[in-house]
DNA sequence: GTTACCGATGTAACCGTTTTCAGAAACCGG
DNA sequence: CCGGTTTCTGAAAACGGTTACATCGGTAAC
């Protein structure tokens, strides 16, 4: 078995108590006497139990993370940032992806009950999932997703970065815009969506321009693509677009690659834009829109900090500002590659 | 305060034995007594406090995972697929990322007391450190780490996909052939390299090629795009290689740009490779390998499993294969965009 | 009508810490 | 040398569960 407190104190030759305190340096303990228990300590190679302490304290001193995946880099890096802070503060990161799982909700009470208070993503859990652990008492944070009462809540500006979108799109000459994207799949689509919809409101009204919304399931580069050749195929009864706004940057590479395999120019014909600025949109040369993904997660750690520690009581809703990136995939006339 | 079993014991008029028995379905409870207890639990909405019960069950049911990193996507995934299968048998993860941070071993042992097994992956801590963990008991497996002694170890197959390549790049008349990475950074990395001179052995031995080693720091596209800069400058005094073998993706497509960009064409006057098929070489044409990133994952959680679970005492050290995929970036003849 | 056994329950020990409270020891000024 | 503070230290009570063991009706077997 491991050696436990009892056995230091027995080896130093003092109570538990002192051997607690010298240990972690709290209360006041006689230099030699904690001299003593150190070197009995380090002897018998002991470790106090995390878990005897945690129960002693009342405390985890962890904190979770709840998010609907982590394939694509937006996920992963907006977990790393969560977890740069999270460490910095000596809180451990317990993460949680409900991927496709039914029982995402019964998973994440299970995670509410090993950590301090946690961080919800996305489209994870119901809001009454989310209220339920709020009325328990477990403070929560809720992270791209809108704020629900007076919790917590970070975001990235999607509906500003969608307005100078749809602008840029009109600008460059567009008149027939199609979204791509599944608007109740996620609140940033949905704001992403209706900001465009703002953004072409006016000229729509005079009859400018008209913008669609292409509903599809899933985010990948297989659902752009079939986008692209549903698109194709109508060609002849619905003419194709003048512009696509996707919801992610996945969807826009797979249908503009299908769109170019399709000898459709890209961006002299149809304009194609993205949204998080992944790796593969520099390459591709894709307009997009930048989020400050690390920050989106560091903002929300130091957030549940406050609350866990109780330095802040009073709800506060952070807005993270996105930038429109514009490459050649928007940019007809320079005609660069 | 939160109501304990005691609560729900002295409600439902019954001992917190039979509480305990008839929550947890262990140990024989009359039926009407069970209806009673769940009953008062749920009027008092009570849950188990998870301390008390992994004290009293003396483990933790969660593993740990450490990495140096979670930007790229290749350490996303990997710990997506090691979340995936640790869910799937009820145990949770915790994740840690030793990043720059200097006290990472601290940091690890910490974690190492929060846990019942952790995998370690790359190059976060020295081998001496994980024996320490060993030692003392922690079930650990090795993940794109060589293996230490007998302790389980997970990678891919680096050398078979590294001679694979450098018989490639032969094959596509490479002579002069630049590796581009630290293998000191990380035994991938070494593996890489060594595999790539082995390719290269007979036909260096006779006089056919060469290859040289192009440390640098970093695994980023701007130390890519650096060493690209520099060999471009030094070009007079030593001409261009003819292929840039690349330790990972990021640093290809910086190299590939920067060449680009001083109109030196790729693949037609150099060829360039990198490693792990992130989705921006599919969209920058790159020649690279493919790993089976979650399997890796998977696999590792899977081996932990076993370590802790007691299934299985014998070590194992698993290889799971890797795929060349050939691209633009080293096809001249048949010149593909 | 015993005896033996079994299912249901309670009592209490235990998991490994922290921390309160109180007493002992050391120190200090007078 | 003595009362009054401080400083150290230990006993014991938390923290919130699980579980070994004992107990007690009740039922089946003989």
């Amino acid at each position: 078995m491991r050696p436990t407190i009892r056995d230091v104190a027995q080896h130093a030759g003092v109570s538990i108590a002192t051997v607690s305190r010298a240990l972690r340096d709290s209360g006041s303990v006689r230099k030699d006497t904690r001299a003593r228990v150190l070197e009995a300590a380090e002897q018998l190679n002991f470790t106090p139990s995390r878990l005897g302490r945690q129960l002693a304290e009342r405390r985890h001193a962890a904190n979770g993370i709840v998010f609907p995946d982590l394939s694509g880099p937006y996920y992963a890096e907006v977990v790393l940032g969560y977890e740069a802070v999270a460490a910095e503060r000596e809180r451990s990161v317990l993460i949680l992806s409900t991927h496709g799982r039914a029982n995402a909700e019964a998973m994440v009470e299970d995670l509410a009950t090993r950590c301090d208070g946690m961080v919800v993503m996305g489209r994870t859990i119901s809001d009454d999932a989310v209220e339920r652990l709020v009325s328990r008492g477990m403070p929560v944070v809720l992270l791209a997703r809108p704020p629900i009462g007076d919790i917590d809540s970070v975001n990235a500006d999607n509906r500003t970065s969608a307005v100078a979108l749809g602008r840029h799109m009109l600008a460059q000459g567009a008149r027939r815009v199609a979204f791509v994207g599944d608007p109740a799949a996620s609140p940033d689509v949905q704001e992403r969506w209706s900001g465009l919809q703002d953004a072409l409101a006016e000229a729509s009204a005079k009859g400018e321009a008209t913008v669609d919304l292409v509903s599809v399931q899933g985010f990948g580069e297989e659902t752009g693509a079939a986008v692209a050749r549903r698109a194709l195929e109508s060609r002849n009864r619905r003419p194709l677009p003048d512009a696509f706004v996707c919801a992610n940057d996945e969807l826009a590479l797979g249908l503009m690659d299908t769109l170019l395999a399709a000898d459709v120019a890209v961006p002299d014909r149809v304009l194609v834009s993205g949204w998080d600025d992944v790796m593969a949109a520099r390459y591709a040369g894709l307009t997009t829109v930048r989020q400050p993904m690390r920050a989106l997660g560091g903002t929300a750690a130091r957030l549940l900090d406050e609350l866990v520690t109780g330095a802040r009581t009073e709800p506060r809703h952070e807005l993270l500002p996105t930038e429109l990136v514009t490459r050649a995939s928007t940019s007809p006339h320079p005609a660069q590659k």
